[in-house]
RNA sequence: GGUGCUAUGGCCGAGCGGUUAGGCACAGGUCUGCAAAACCUGCUACAGCGGUUCGAUUCCGCUUGGCACCUCCA
C-alpha cells in the first residue's frame, strides 16, 4: 500500500499516516448545522473530506466515514439563555424545530449530491444521542472535571488544566485564553469565562429541550461530535477532521471531553481543511457575505455575473490545496470552468483517440505515478491535476500506444472520477427518451447540413447553424465531421 | 491584547536551497468557407530591508500589508 502523508494539526506536521487498525480506517467529520442552506464554504469540507474517503478507499482500506448532522443547534451566546439558533428559526418561521432540521437537512443532501460528494458510512444526528450525551456528561461529572450549576451542567478548565494541558490543538494557553476575552457581565453561572457548557438549562422559551438529571435542559456545544464518535469509531479512531474555524474552542474541547471521560484524547489525525474567502474575507453566515449553494448553481445571487455548475465549484475546490484559502471571484470561476472542462473533454476524446500497437510508454507510466503521489503528499489536489493537464496534452497530441491508451483510461476512470470524484456534466443523465429522440433528430438536421456544405452551401449552412444556436444547440465542424453539445 | 497563518507573474493557484508547476487570460501561428474547438510558440514571478550560504523565491531576523481564531460559524 502506497504511504500517504496527512499534516496533522496536533504535531503541525506533515506525518506518515498509520492506521490504528491495519487496513480499516475511522474517520470523524464536522457537519453541518442545519438551520439554512450549505453555501459555498460549507462545499469545501465536503469536497475535501471527500476526496480523502475516496482516496483511502483507492488505496485499500476499508473505511468508516462518520459526518455528523448537528440538529440541537448551538448556543447563541452565553448571555442568550440558551436560546439556540434551530429554536431561533424556527420561531421565525413559525415552524416546528424538526421541520426546519428536515428541509435543510434534504436540501444540505441535494447540494452534496449535485458535488458529487458520496454520502459518508453513517450520518448521525446529535438529536438521536441524547442519551449517550447524558451518560458522558454523568462520565465526566463523576470524574470531576465538571460541575453542576443552576441546571446546567459546565466544564471546569481550569481543575482539568491542572492535570491536562488545555490548548494543546490550538497552542493556546489557559492564560492566553483569558487575555482579551470578551467577558459578560453578571449572571453567568460559571466559575470561570473558560468554562463552557456540556449540559445547558433550558429557559422557558427554549422549544427544544430533554429531560436530565440536572432539570430539563440541552447537551452543549461541543459534546455531540465527542460522544458519535466514540460511539462509532471507538475510543479512539484515526482521523478528525473540520474547518480551520473550529479548531478553536470547538475541538479543543472536544479533546478535553474525551480525556475526561474516557482517559484518552481520542484522535490519532487532526486534519482542518482552509476558508473559502469572498474579496478576502472570509465567507460565513454571520458576515452576511455568503453565496448558498443553490443560488451558486442557479446564478441568483448580486455577485455572481451567472451560474456556476457543481462540477465547476467541486474543480475550483480542488485547484487549491485544502489547507490554503480560496478567495472567491467570477474570473477564478471562469478559468476554473474551462480548465474542467478541457479536463472532462480530453476524457471524452481518449476513448475515441487512435492507438498504435505497444506497450505503456515510460512517460505515461511516470504521470500516473506522480499523480497518485500528489494525491498522498498531504492530499495535494493541484499539484496531482497539474498532472492530470499533462495526461490531456498527451491525449490531444495523439500517438498513444494501445498501453497508453489503457493507461490513461485507468487514470481518467480511477483517479479523475474515482479519487478527485470530478464526474463529466456532458455525458450524464443524457438516456432518457427525449434525449434519444434528440439524438436521433440531430442526425437528420446535420445530415442536411453536410450535404448543404458538400454544395459549399454555406448560407444554409449557417442558417441552420443559427436556429440550432438560438434552441441552445451549439455545432462545430471538425475534420470528422460537425458534433453538437446542449448548452 | 493573545494565538496562529500568509504575502508568488494580468487573474486563480502549486512548489522548492541551484533545474518548466498547472489552469485561465493575452499575443503570434497551424487548421478552417466562416465560427468554434484543437494543437504549436511566446509571456519567467516570487512584498521590502538585512543575515546565513558557493548559491535563496525557498532558511533566519526585522519592516510593511493581509487573513483567521479568541463569540455561533465549514
Amino acid at each position: 500500500m502506497r504511504n500517504l502523508y496527512l499534516t496533522n494539526t496536533m504535531t503541525r506536521r506533515k506525518e506518515l499516516f498509520k492506521p490504528i487498525h491495519e487496513g480499516h480506517v475511522g474517520m470523524y467529520v464536522c457537519g453541518p448545522t442545519v438551520y439554512g442552506d450549505a453555501h459555498l464554504g460549507h462545499a469545501r469540507p465536503g469536497v475535501t473530506y471527500d476526496v480523502l474517503f475516496r482516496l483511502l478507499k483507492h488505496l485499500g482500506y476499508k473505511v468508516r466515514y462518520v459526518r455528523n448532522i448537528t440538529d440541537v443547534g448551538h448556543l447563541e451566546h452565553d448571555a442568550d439563555e440558551g436560546e439556540d439558533k434551530i429554536a431561533k428559526k424556527a420561531k421565525l418561521e413559525d415552524l416546528e424545530p424538526m421541520e426546519v432540521v428536515q428541509t435543510y437537512t434534504e436540501r444540505y443532501h441535494e447540494a452534496m449530491r449535485l458535488l458529487n460528494v458520496e454520502s459518508p458510512s453513517i450520518e448521525p444526528r446529535a438529536s438521536g444521542h441524547i442519551i449517550e450525551q447524558i451518560e458522558t456528561v454523568k462520565k465526566i461529572l463523576a470524574t470531576g472535571y465538571a460541575y453542576e450549576s443552576n441546571g446546567s451542567v459546565y466544564f471546569d478548565v481550569e481543575k482539568y488544566n491542572a492535570d491536562h494541558p488545555y490548548g494543546v490543538l490550538s497552542g493556546r494557553t489557559l492564560e492566553s485564553t483569558l487575555e482579551g476575552t470578551r467577558s459578560l457581565d453578571g449572571q453567568s453561572d460559571k466559575k470561570a469565562p473558560y468554562d463552557f457548557a456540556i449540559w445547558k438549562k433550558a429557559g422557558p422559551e427554549h422549544i427544544m429541550r430533554w429531560p436530565s438529571p440536572w432539570g430539563e435542559g440541552f447537551p452543549g456545544w461541543h459534546l455531540e461530535c465527542s460522544v458519535m464518535g466514540e460511539k462509532y469509531l471507538g475510543e479512539e479512531f484515526d482521523i478528525h477532521g473540520g474547518g480551520m474555524d473550529l479548531m478553536f474552542p470547538h475541538h479543543e474541547c472536544e479533546i478535553a471531553q474525551n480525556v475526561a471521560s474516557r482517559g484518552t484524547q481520542g484522535v490519532h489525525y487532526w486534519v482542518h481543511n482552509n476558508m473559502i474567502t469572498i474579496n478576502g474575507q472570509k465567507m460565513g453566515k454571520s458576515l452576511g457575505n455568503f453565496i448558498t449553494l443553490p443560488e451558486l448553481f442557479a446564478g441568483t445571487h448580486p455577485k455572481l455575473e451567472r451560474a456556476y455548475s457543481p462540477m465547476t465549484i467541486r474543480f475550483f475546490i480542488l485547484q487549491a490545496h485544502y489547507r490554503s484559502t480560496l478567495d472567491f471571484s467570477n474570473e477564478a470561476l471562469q478559468a476554473a470552468e474551462k480548465g474542467y472542462h478541457r479536463l472532462m473533454q480530453a476524457g471524452r476524446d481518449l476513448h475515441k483517440a487512435a492507438t498504435v500497437p505497444g506497450p505503456v510508454s515510460p512517460a505515461v507510466t511516470a504521470l500516473s505515478e506522480n499523480v497518485e503521489e500528489a494525491l498522498c503528499d498531504d492530499l495535494n489536489t493541484p499539484v496531482a491535476i497539474a498532472h492530470l493537464f499533462e495526461a490531456v496534452k498527451l491525449v490531444n497530441g495523439g500517438h498513444l500506444t494501445e498501453g497508453d491508451k489503457k493507461a490513461l483510461e485507468g487514470l481518467f476512470d480511477g483517479i479523475v472520477s474515482g479519487v478527485l470524484g470530478l464526474r463529466d456534466e456532458e455525458v450524464s443523465g443524457a438516456s432518457g427518451k427525449a434525449e434519444q429522440a434528440l439524438e436521433g433528430v440531430m442526425e437528420l438536421v446535420l445530415e442536411d447540413r453536410r450535404k448543404a456544405r458538400a454544395e459549399k452551401n454555406w448560407a444554409e449552412s449557417d442558417r441552420i447553424r443559427d436556429l440550432l444556436a438560438s434552441f441552445g444547440i451549439t455545432v462545430k465542424d471538425t475534420k470528422d465531421g460537425a458534433t453538437w453539445t446542449l448548452e
